[in-house]
DNA sequence: GTATAAGTGTACTAAATAAGTATACTTGGT
DNA sequence: ACCAAGTATACTTATTTAGTACACTTATAC
């Protein structure tokens, strides 16, 4: 029950581009350096923050990566789904065909869990990054 | 984010022993057919949630497993927790040494991830047995 | 009092997922 | 044209999860 290293790695960059990405874009190099990830890795990871449209990129020599968005606009969901799709408590509920009793829909627990789920995407849909940065 | 398979196959035993098995002991046998759980990992699972507390074993022929609770004494966390130890949402949290930039304690980022963590175990405490074979 | 039907404990293997790396390519500014 | 950025895909390694095997213990019943 745990979010993915990558995912951790995408909201502390997503926070970074708020904080010091302000007057422009910033190189994945300079990012790298900053939060303690491996280069080749965070490039990955920031594409699929690029296809999410949660930031965007510039190619060429100058370029780098930027914020789109107020901070208020880009939510701890929104960073967390870019990164490992759409939050899933449990494979049942994700795809009945996973659960080994072919009854997800009908199974209580399968439907607490939904009950869950619905809460957490909710929570995590609440805290956006107006209220991460002035956190600080 | 997702509990695991293990998790998944606890809740429905437990949810199991309650509704059926509050005339006496349920072999696992029984149980592994009834919840399609492969025996030899289903005996291992019901260990924990013996060490847990969450239900009680008899050996011997004639044996089997049984609830030591109320329902409404038993809440999905427990037996989450029971066999995937404490939640936790992100590895920085669950040990500072963890988080590659030493900083849990101060990051902002880490902090709105304790927030919505509390919320989680809170939901998942609030949530028990009576609540799911009632739903039923 | 021994056979048998249960659970226990530990170690092992296999499968899946997460984390990280390598190589070749594209774009844009100077 | 050159170089400094990002892009795309494929690969490798590490970690975790899921499942299996084997030798052992306990309790009932004959």
């Amino acid at each position: 029950m745990r979010i993915t290293q990558e995912g951790d790695y995408a909201l502390r960059v997503v926070r970074y581009l708020f904080l010091y990405g302000n007057c422009g874009r910033v190189e994945a190099k300079v990012i790298s350096e900053q939060e303690n990830i491996p280069l080749r890795f965070l490039l990955k990871l920031l594409r699929k923050l690029v296809a999410a449209g949660v930031i965007k990129s510039y190619r060429g020599s100058g370029g780098g990566y930027a914020t789109l968005n107020q901070p208020k606009d880009i939510t701890l969901r929104q960073v967390i789904e870019a990164i490992e799709g759409p939050i899933n408590i449990n494979r049942c509920l994700l795809n009945p065909d996973l659960c080994n009793l072919k009854r997800a829909e009908t199974c209580d627990i399968h439907k607490a869990l939904d009950g869950i789920q619905l809460k957490l995407i909710k929570e995590l849909d609440a805290v956006n990054f107006e209220q991460i940065i002035k956190a600080k």
